[in-house]
DNA sequence: GCGACAG
DNA sequence: ATCTTGTCGC
C-alpha cells in the first residue's frame, strides 16, 4: 500500500470540488495504461454503499482468479465528508475503500472497481484514481456511461464496440480520436457494462479480466460480492464468506 | 438556453 | 447510491 486512509482523510480534509478537479489533472499523469507484472493470482471487487446519508460502508471480496472462488474479505466504515458529484465520485469513496484494503490479509493482484477507468473527462476515474493511490493493477466496470460516445453493441457475449473520448451520443468517427474504454456485452438480451483500464492496464487486459471473472450473470462474480456485502442487506453474502478455509476474519 | 450526468 | 410492492417468468 503506497498511502494510509488516515493519511488521505488528511490530505483531503479540505478538498472542494474546484481543488478536486484541479487535483485530478495532476493525478490522472500518473496513470499508467501499460500491463505488468505476472497473471493475476487473485481479484478483488470493491464497492461502497451508504448506511445513511452521512456513513459509507466499503466492501471488498478476494478470489482466487483460477475459479474465483471467495479467499477473503474487509469492510469499513467512515463519515461521508464529499457530496457527490458526476466525475468526482473518487472523493467521496476512496478513504473508506482504502480503509477496508488495509484490513485485508493479503493485497489482491488486481481490483475490479464499480465505476470507471480513464474513461472520464479528465480520465482519472475512480478505478484509474484508485489504482495510482494504491499501486494496484486496476479495471473500471461501470453500468451507466459518465463520458465519451459509442455505435451500436453487438448483442453476443464479450463483444464489444469502443468508447471514443468526446461529448454526445454520436459514434465516434472510427479509427480516429482516442479510444478510452469499451461497452461491453457480458450477456446477450441485458444492457451492456462500460468498462475502462484503470491503473498498470490496458483495454485489453482490462476486457479479458471482465469477461473471464463475469461468467453466468451479467455483472463479474467480484462485482456481485462487493455489491453483496456493502449493501444494506449483505448478511446473506457475509453467511458464506463467513465458512472460508482461511477467513481474514 | 438545453441535454448529459459513474455511484 | 437509496427509498420501495408487487409482478412476470423460468
Amino acid at each position: 500500500m503506497t498511502l494510509s486512509s488516515e493519511q488521505l482523510e488528511r490530505d483531503w480534509a479540505a478538498m472542494t470540488p474546484a481543488r478536486a478537479k484541479a487535483l485530478q489533472v495532476e493525478t490522472a499523469r500518473q496513470v499508467r495504461l501499460q500491463p505488468d507484472g505476472p497473471a493475476p493470482v487473485t481479484v478483488a471487487g470493491v464497492d461502497v454503499g451508504f448506511e445513511n446519508r452521512d456513513t459509507a460502508r466499503a466492501a471488498i471480496v478476494v478470489l482466487r482468479y483460477a475459479d474465483l472462488e471467495p479467499l477473503d474479505y474487509a469492510l469499513a466504515r467512515l463519515p461521508v465528508r464529499f457530496p457527490y458529484v458526476p466525475g468526482l465520485l473518487s472523493f467521496r469513496e476512496c478513504p473508506v475503500i482504502l480503509k477496508a484494503l488495509e484490513q485485508l490479509r493479503t493485497p489482491p493482484d488486481l481490483l475490479l472497481c464499480d465505476g470507471h477507468g480513464v474513461a472520464h473527462p479528465r480520465r482519472l476515474g475512480i478505478a484509474a484514481h484508485l489504482g495510482v493511490l494504491t499501486g494496484l493493477p486496476t479495471v473500471g466496470v461501470a453500468k451507466k456511461k459518465l463520458y465519451g460516445r459509442h455505435g451500436p453493441v453487438p448483442e453476443g457475449r464479450g463483444e464489444w464496440t469502443p468508447l471514443m473520448a468526446g461529448r454526445g451520443s454520436a459514434a465516434g468517427k472510427s479509427g480516429e480520436g482516442e479510444v478510452l474504454g469499451a461497452v461491453l456485452r457480458t450477456r446477450p438480451g441485458f444492457k451492456p457494462l462500460f468498462v475502462s483500464p484503470g491503473h498498470r492496464m490496458d483495454l485489453d487486459g482490462a476486457l479479458e479480466r471482465v469477461m473471464h471473472c463475469t461468467t453466468r450473470y451479467r455483472l463479474p462474480e467480484t462485482t456481485r460480492w462487493a455489491d453483496g456485502l456493502a449493501s444494506n442487506r449483505g448478511q446473506r453474502w457475509l453467511a458464506r464468506l463467513e465458512q472460508l478455509p482461511t477467513p481474514g476474519h
